[in-house]
DNA sequence: CAAGTTACAAATTTTGACATCTGTTACCAA
DNA sequence: TTGGTAACAGATGTCAAAATTTGTAACTTG
């Protein structure tokens, strides 16, 4: 008997993701998210090679949101480079709070996922360069950011500011001053970055 | 019967340091260091109140070694302070990777006390936060670094250096790069410590 | 009384039988 | 052939009983 909706990968996906905040990423098994869609098991491996990426599907649709939000920032041609590196920063901060706030299970599975190096955070981490290195070479470009290299420049940017992106340190992301904590480490970046060629 | 040896607080952290590294943190047991010892377990409560503290106590004598190392480069008036800060931060990365290397399960100790948020951890880090504040506030006096509030500025560093610093990032310091990384991005925040008194 | 012991309750960890889940294969229906 | 099921082996997870560990207290000895 087939199910009443004739089950795509998409389906799977959006029963998975309700799945996972409901019961968790550790209690969430694919033979649940059949059950949700009345179907067995071996229905949903049809669609998904694995329950990995089955999981890494839906990790990845959840950043490509974010990514997209961001990426509107990025791209505000309207505001200034060095002020535009400095509100992306701390909306890449603030979405990641949201995230934790809101959908605290999601966050969770995309955490095991970053842990289990697959390839779906070093993704997330490069569309993340990528906007990054964007602003940084309209900063060049319009002669407001010194910069030999601007994808460089933005892997270093990112890498000093591992503080207030890696997930390894969400936990701190609690603390009151963190925002603070960011500002001032843009503050210093940027003043390296507005400097005149070196000395 | 009395032990041979007649058991002070030194004995008992160095033969807890002994199991910890053979056993490794989980299964390092006050039975285990009583049985190292000769002694019944009992006799270590004696010494030490619980066996938390018994931990605290072998993992802060570790860290107080390394801080020491620190200090000396920290403390080395001959080398510029611009030049001392970058190096200081190389080798607080250097003396992590190599106790990852030797230590492994004391490593793991210390990693296991940071999430508990024992005072030994915060206190290492304010140790540390004094040595980058010395450097900076040499480099205030001599007029290579500018700042208002060295030990602020400390605090911007330590952040901006997280990835190289904070225990959460010790699987990616095996990365071949992460020393390139680190001296990227000590270059930049040393243009910002450099630059002339803002616009 | 200083330094240790034995003995013990409560908390924690380990163990092992049992249940569930993952991924595959053979099969069925439109 | 597309889209599903049922049945299965092996891996993984669960749960309660058993064993170990933690921490305390009353006791021993020089």
């Amino acid at each position: 008997m087939p199910a009443r909706t004739p089950l795509d990968a998409n389906a799977i996906l959006a029963a998975t993701e309700e799945i996972l905040r409901r019961h968790g990423p550790d209690k969430a098994t694919v033979v649940d998210v059949a059950r949700a869609l009345g179907v067995s098991h071996a229905a949903v491996y049809k669609h998904f090679p694995s329950k990995q990426a089955l999981r890494e599907a839906v990790t990845r649709r959840w950043l490509d949101r974010n990514r997209d939000a961001l990426a509107v920032i990025a791209a505000d041609s309207a505001v200034p480079p060095a002020q535009r590196l400095r509100t992306w920063l701390h909306a890449v901060l603030a979405v990641k709070q949201a995230k934790i706030r809101e959908d605290p299970e999601l966050f969770a599975a995309y955490g095991i996922l970053a842990a289990a190096h697959s390839s779906v955070a070093t993704d997330h981490v490069a569309d993340l360069l990528g906007q990054l290195t964007a602003i940084i070479a309209d900063g060049a470009a319009d002669g407001s950011l010194r910069t030999d290299d601007a994808e460089a420049t933005a892997r270093v940017v990112f890498n000093a500011t591992a503080k207030f992106n890696h997930l390894a340190h969400a936990a701190e992301w609690q603390n009151p001053g963190i925002g603070a904590e960011l500002d001032e480490v843009c503050g210093l970046l940027l003043e390296g970055l507005h400097a005149p060629t070196s000395p």
